[in-house]
DNA sequence: CGGTCGATTGAGGTAACTCAAGTGCGGTGG
DNA sequence: CCACCGCACTTGAGTTACCTCAATCGACCG
């Protein structure tokens, strides 16, 4: 069991993992609502089911909502490590407020950004497998979140039916998420790597009530060029770039979306694994005109 | 029951699937709908539950052997496809024998590889969230599936506590799988790539009592290009390379493995996202003694 | 035997990387 | 207070790894 201290409202229990050293570095940032205010006073400490899964997006239904079982918060400053690579795995987490990164790290100490999770996404799923996390999680701001013991996790599952559907239905996501990320570092050029990657920023910021047109990234050019399978001067150069087109505003960590329609379709040609023979080809004659006004949108930079 | 529902996407194409039947050339007239009665003698059409937690390297406990449900087996010929994207999902797939692709398919009808599945893979897993396949999976070559309805598979969670664990396990397997790929497709040069795939395909052909030294690809250049995000040129000119090096010896789809550590090893100078620098050094003093423990494990190599 | 498809190989182009210089901000210490 | 320094970011110039286009060749198949 977890330490079931609730007074505590500054978690040293993880101290094990957490010698970082505590700069308590605040943001000044753009926080409509909520979030920082999120765990106010120290008593905000523990949710319900039913917070977990609103947290989640998860249907509640009656039977959620009684639940009584209580899952524990805990808090990490900007730059602590949740796990390690390789750290024997017991919990999941719950984004209740937030900004985090999960990173691989390979043999010469190069870090490779895995995923950027923020409020109501699920981390640590990989260590379910091996019984050890096989990534590495850093919160990028202060972070507020949920633990989920695994235990309680499959014992939801036995116990609220309609919860266990729900349970592979958010690591089916995650496993399509993957899917997407493959997709686009196999096929996508720079550029529309970077647009896709601010429209899903903006509209993950929307979904958590945050404006979709005016943020601040919470990670930096480098830990964006990890993400995407580029070095941090084309991703420097590529937001300049659409800057300049009047895409989007930028000035260092704030960025302005102008146009979001161009930038979900831009694409500019395809440059790897595209070649689909018969199939494509047709399509491809279809589409033609939509290729080629992307083009013009694009190529007067 | 497989999907027989005639107002789905592509009604005659499925149907036209169902009538194929591997080992029976008879029966051009049978229903899918009447499979059960009809086939069961002719072979191994039905597996029971101990041998599909075999399939899938699963542990199996006693209360899983004596467990009386059979799961329906299925197939297909060559270049057939399992199901397409958008399809509605209800169940599962697992390898019995036989090779596979599922592919992603963009705006312009470009195909994607996102995996090739073989003897003990589950795959459709990505239709569980949003009830639709998300990808497609084609047949490399003749195929026996065994088919895991999608309710078939959280009742057995339910019934059998130890199975439970054992399903989130395999979700957590493709999960770790995935990233895997983006870390690799982010990172890695085209020839790491390649060799990385070789060694990978070897692994798997050996832990299928095939021979890791010998086998034939069973898909192209082209499939193989895009499953790692490079074009079949670069495929070609890189196998050739290996060839005459002497790492492997290549012959149209045969490949023989002649110095399997050194693909394995086979990096080159850190092509992408890889510099570590500031970051890793920020962290390398927060974490010293953990980050260096890494390092040195790993640099002296 | 011609037609199609997959694979190989060459020549040339270019997108993205590497190296490098320079700016601006924020923190720190004299 | 300002000088200094570290760090993130920007921008430029040169390089290169991989892509594109294209020709050739062999294997398979009706």
């Amino acid at each position: 069991m977890l330490s079931t201290n609730p007074s505590e409202h500054r978690p040293e229990f993880q101290a094990s993992i957490l010698h970082t050293n505590g700069h308590a570095n605040s943001h000044p940032n753009v926080h409509p609502n909520s979030m920082d205010a999120g765990w106010q006073r120290q008593g905000k400490l523990w949710s319900n089911l039913k917070e977990l899964c609103e947290a989640l997006r998860i249907p509640t239904t009656p039977s959620v909502a009684e639940e009584e079982l209580l899952f524990q918060h805990v808090q990490f400053k900007t730059g602590q490590r949740i796990y390690t690579i390789g750290q024997s795995f017991d919990t999941l987490y719950i984004v209740h407020s937030g900004f985090l990164k999960t990173v691989l790290i390979d043999e010469f100490g190069n870090e490779q950004v895995l995923s950027f999770p923020m409020k109501g996404d699920l981390f640590g799923v990989d260590g379910i497998h091996t019984k050890r996390y096989a990534s590495e999680a850093v919160a990028l701001s202060n972070c507020d979140l949920i633990l989920l013991p695994f235990k309680k996790f499959t014992a939801l599952g036995r116990s609220h039916a309609e919860l266990e559907h729900a349970m592979y239905s958010v690591m089916s996501r995650e496993l399509v998420r993957e899917q997407a990320m493959v997709s686009m570092l196999g096929a996508l050029s720079a550029e529309a790597r970077v647009a896709r990657f601010l429209v899903s920023l903006a509209e993950r910021f929307a979904d958590m009530g945050y404006s979709s047109k005016l943020f601040n990234l919470r990670m930096t050019r480098h830990e964006i060029g990890s993400y995407l399978g580029l070095t941090l001067e084309t991703v420097s150069r590529t937001l300049s770039a659409f800057n300049e087109i009047g895409l989007i505003t930028v000035d260092q960590r704030s960025i302005g979306i102008k146009d979001a329609d161009a930038l979900k379709t831009l694409r500019r040609l395809p440059p790897s694994s595209s070649r689909a023979k018969q199939v494509a080809a047709k399509k491809a004659r279809q589409n033609a005109q939509v290729i080629s006004t992307n083009w013009s949108q694009l190529g007067t930079a």
